[in-house]
DNA sequence: TCGATAAAAATAACCAGTTGGTTAGTTTAT
DNA sequence: ATAAACTAACCAACTGGTTATTTTTATCGA
């Protein structure tokens, strides 16, 4: 890897960090560069501006929790246990999300990927509907706002690790009841 | 009513649209004294400060969520039902509530009245799963969670008024599926 | 009812610190 | 030798917040 890309990578790392802290409006174009033990320069040279990069970070994001967490529409319960646990390990993503549906979801057009993939699950789901294998009382759109509804929230205030797993069992009954045929 | 509470009110109006639009750190204070047809001076007059300003706005807005949603554990889908009325006539309150949760949850402790009222809707909970109207295969505070996170997903994306009918139908169905004895 | 007066409210100019972004020059690696 | 990468000083625009001054409003004695 050349050293030029190592320095992208850090500016990257460090660039989500301070996003998911202070969202976009709240971020520091300094503090990421000293983060990163890179000069604010590079920033612009290797993003164009403070709006791409948080556009580079947000796409890096959808790409790895698609990549890391895939739906399987025979077992809704346990695709939102795994969301929950990835969210849970991974503390800056949920936080990142909520500031991009704050401050730039309207304006750019959601990564193509990120649709892509919610169609596809959209269309697993009507599929395991009509195979009979989950409820078919739900349009499968509702269905799957409503699952990522529940397990956006029993992650959000998840501090103490022992509250965490109480949370995520009760996340996977009540997905069970609601799909349920 | 005083001109000066009138000029009050009206920074208060402007400051919630403001902070809703913007959240706490990319609005600016300039921008809700103009919207307000006021001077900026009021706002340091009247409120101490930016700080302050966005918490009389968080307050206030807790305090009529408060009022006007009010919660009946014996019918947990209705009450769903109205809050998710309630956020589609109020678009500024679940933005300002995310803005609050991202920017200022953790500094400042949450106002008394809200905790208060989520600790008498988990009670009512607890009371109704005793008396064996609701299941009691959850905690209380989980069963408000979930619903909490359904009802806030399912009003999130809602634009078309028609889409959002059939949310809100959905939405019910799922909380009467969760809570079922 | 009037007019003097003091208190309240509104105004605009101002300030120091910070912001995203740029530039010109220096170091490092190939 | 030369291009890529790094550095630090710089800049105009903007930020929350303040101050001194003028205008409006309310009070009250005659």
């Amino acid at each position: 890897m050349k050293k030029s890309d190592r320095t992208k990578q850090r500016l990257l790392e460090a660039a989500t960090a301070e996003f998911a802290a202070y969202g976009f409006a709240g971020a520091r174009v300094d503090r990421i560069a000293q983060a990163a033990d890179a000069n604010k320069q590079a920033i612009y040279a290797y993003f164009e501006s403070k709006e791409s990069l948080f556009e580079a970070v947000y796409d890096e994001m959808v790409t790895r929790l698609i990549a890391a967490v895939q739906m399987d529409a025979g077992n809704l319960p346990g695709y939102a246990a795994s969301l929950a646990d990835y969210y849970a390990g991974h503390p800056e993503v949920l936080r990142i999300a909520s500031w991009y549906e704050l401050e730039k979801a309207g304006q750019s057009p959601r990564p193509a990927a990120s649709e892509r993939a919610t169609q596809s699950k959209i269309a697993g789901i009507a599929a395991a509907q009509k195979a009979g294998t989950i409820t078919d009382r739900f349009r499968p759109e509702h269905l799957l706002e409503l699952i990522l509804g529940m397990t956006r929230s029993s992650v959000y205030e998840s501090a103490a690790p022992a509250k965490a797993s109480a949370s995520r069992k009760a996340l996977v009954e009540a997905i069970e009841r609601l799909v349920r045929p």
